[in-house]
DNA sequence: CTAATCATGAGGTTAAGG
DNA sequence: CCTTAACCTCATGATTAG
């Protein structure tokens, strides 16, 4: 029914290819919403007081439209700059840009050859590319590479075949610009943020000339801001002042973007668009493989690394990230084709794509074969087959027992309107099915085995900070479904930054994938998520060295030389910085990237970009 | 229009320990 | 009876996307 395609990278690219399809998703929540048209409106029944918020009227259900099939497979990958047709593309040309095509390139190939000859238009395309290609971006990850043994002893020798090699030798030896920046005096910060805006290779005087300009705009700010702060600000507390100097130091790209929202019709960058169904460059268990991208030149490493944050972000903070993360396309993936509940994430990584294999045996996909118990309470008009995203908070026992009495009161079926209440609040707070009249939110242990931990994982913290803890960490089939291309990179095992580590989702993902761990520094804020990793460490009898920093600001330069000294280097920089000020449930505080939680992202980024620097500078 | 969304903080309650 | 810490409940909408 549909045809796989197997790139084989020698230098080169072969591959085999026979016709063309149409890939065809079922959305389960399409299904969910499909709504048994009952001729019974609003009998008004319940007495009940429901007394929470979403008092919505009743009256206008609409029978929702049941479009349970969508013909559209595509995830349109931005490689290269596409052609702004406003049009959208073809489906042929959606078919090749899913294999990493660039819009413009296929567009153009099509236009010459007809669309008919889908062989000869492939033939072109990689034609194309490989003259396009520069020498960096052959990939040797192949069978040679898999089967020998000899590697070991020479890792960073071999991995050299992963990554760019071409410049590795004339612009990093002595004039590294993040060095040369700061020994004029700039801070690691500013030195970075600058590189990363104008590029590697930009002339020192045009670092040296952002850097003014954002100070520039910086004192400008500090001036606006005198009456609040006047020269005191050293004597704020360390995080009201670091936000502070953030925001100003950023301020002119904050400002563009305020500009930019309002006026929405501009050229550039258009947005990040989420891709429907949102499975990336791919998931198990699907049909649909994107096997080839080109990555920027500045963001091939070493190390690898891999950042995560939520998907449905406020405008343009995605767009943000990227552009600090080496203008890598983020890969929006959400884990409900991983495990019985939706998570919607965006992963920026540097990650070969080739060869991904899954966490063996592969979860439930269903809330009935996740938590078998449900089934026999399920009612019929409940047609939910899999969970919503696992946040920190849960339903109150409160909302359980008014539900309860609803149900309790009406003998029979309940009323339309009492079952669109049920729905909305199970939607709403997450919460099966454990009685006739019953629903209750899921216990740790069940989120636990959702989220791809071992069961008990979180055991010995508060009940609060279990939730808590794993409504933020990372969905451990999905990540290690990305992770997974490192475990024959790494037969003896890797060296892991982790940062805001919470409960060890990338540790757990490693060891799962059967990679050895072993030299961790896990930079952890809470003291109950150290905790747990430590214990988990210790119950599955790891035998690298475990180093926790409690303080990303502690990680400094001259940290990462000693550690990166002491082991050899880092392979994997790993983390998901906080979403608090990104996440759509926060009402109080959702101030976007700049955020006091999520600003923390700059710090993900001065550390890899440090970590890159001194590797580099190794090597 | 429907729908989902790694949230936060105030204020009250519970439980343990002196 | 008091303190303390942990826990529980509720109220608090907007921003996305489709």
């Amino acid at each position: 029914m549909y045809y796989e395609n197997y790139f084989n990278d020698i230098c080169g690219v072969v591959l085999d290819f026979d016709g063309f399809i149409n890939i065809v998703y079922v959305d389960w929540m399409d299904l969910c919403n499909e709504m048994v048209d009952g001729d019974s409106s609003h009998e008004g029944s319940d007495n009940i007081d429901w007394n929470t918020d979403d008092e919505q009227e009743i009256a206008n259900i609409s029978p929702s439209s049941s479009v349970p099939i969508s013909t559209n497979g595509a995830v349109i990958s931005e490689f290269g700059e596409s052609s702004s047709s406003s049009k959208c593309p073809s489906k042929l040309v959606l078919h090749f840009m899913t294999m990493g095509f660039p819009e413009a390139m296929v567009t153009k190939v099509i236009a010459e050859l007809g669309e008919d000859n889908t062989d000869a238009i492939l033939d072109t395309l990689l034609t194309y590319s490989v003259v396009d290609e520069t020498p960096n971006q052959k990939r040797e990850l192949n069978d040679t590479y898999l089967k020998s043994e000899s590697h070991v002893e020479n890792k960073f020798a071999d991995l050299d075949s992963i990554w760019s090699d071409e410049d590795s030798d004339d612009s990093f030896e002595k004039d590294d610009p993040l060095v040369c920046l700061i020994d004029m005096g700039y801070s690691p910060e500013e030195a970075s943020a600058a590189i990363s805006r104008c590029g590697k290779n930009a002339p020192l005087s045009e670092l040296v000339d952002f850097i003014s300009a954002a100070n520039v705009s910086k004192e400008y700010d500090a001036e606006m801001n005198a009456n609040v702060l006047g020269s005191f600000s050293h004597l704020l507390p360390k995080d009201k002042k670091r936000k502070f100097q953030k925001d100003n130091f950023w301020s002119k790209n904050k400002k563009l973007d305020r500009k930019h929202e309002s006026k929405s019709k501009d050229e550039d960058h258009e947005a990040l668009h989420l891709p429907n169904p949102m499975v990336g460059f791919g998931v198990p268990r699907e049909p649909f493989h994107v096997v080839r991208r080109t990555l920027p030149e500045a963001a091939i490493g070493p190390p690898f690394f891999y950042y995560e944050n939520v998907a449905l972000t406020p405008k343009g903070a995605w767009n943000r990230i990227k552009s600090f993360l080496y203008e890598i396309d983020p890969e929006f993936v959400d884990s409900k084709f991983f495990c019985a509940a939706a998570r919607k994430r965006g992963y920026i990584h540097n990650l070969p794509l080739e060869n991904r294999f899954p966490l063996q045996p592969l979860p439930p996909l269903t809330i009935f074969e996740a938590l078998p118990g449900t089934k026999k309470w399920w009612p019929s008009w409940d047609k939910r087959e899999q969970l919503n995203c696992i946040l920190t908070c849960i339903g109150s026992a409160q909302l359980t027992d008014r539900i309860r009495l609803a149900l309790e009161n009406s003998n029979t079926e309940p009323s339309l309107h009492v079952k669109n209440h049920i729905i909305g609040q199970c939607k709403k707070w997450n919460m099966v099915w454990t009685g006739k009249t019953r629903v209750a939110p899921l216990e740790p242990d069940e989120i636990e085995l959702i989220m791809g931990y071992p069961i008990y994982h979180t055991r010995g913290a508060s009940r609060v900070e279990r939730y808590k803890g794993l409504g933020n960490a990372f969905q451990v089939d999905t990540v290690a479904y990305h992770l997974s291309v490192l475990k024959n990179l790494y037969p003896d095992g890797i060296n892991v930054l982790s940062l805001f580590s919470g409960i060890g989702g990338a540790e757990v993902a490693l060891h799962k994938l059967g990679i050895p761990l072993n030299n961790v520094v896990s930079v952890e804020k809470s003291m109950v998520c150290r905790n747990i990793l430590q214990g988990w460490w210790e119950q599955t009898n790891q035998k690298g060295n475990l180093v926790h920093v409690s303080d990303v600001q502690e990680v400094t330069l001259n940290k990462l030389n000693q550690w990166i000294s002491s082991f050899g280097g880092f392979d994997l920089v790993i983390g998901g910085s906080p979403c608090n000020n990104l996440a759509g449930g926060n009402r109080r505080t959702r101030d976007g990237l700049e955020g006091e939680h999520s600003s923390l992202f700059f710090d993900y980024f001065r550390i890899l970009d440090g970590v890159k620097n001194i590797m580099k500078n190794k090597s």
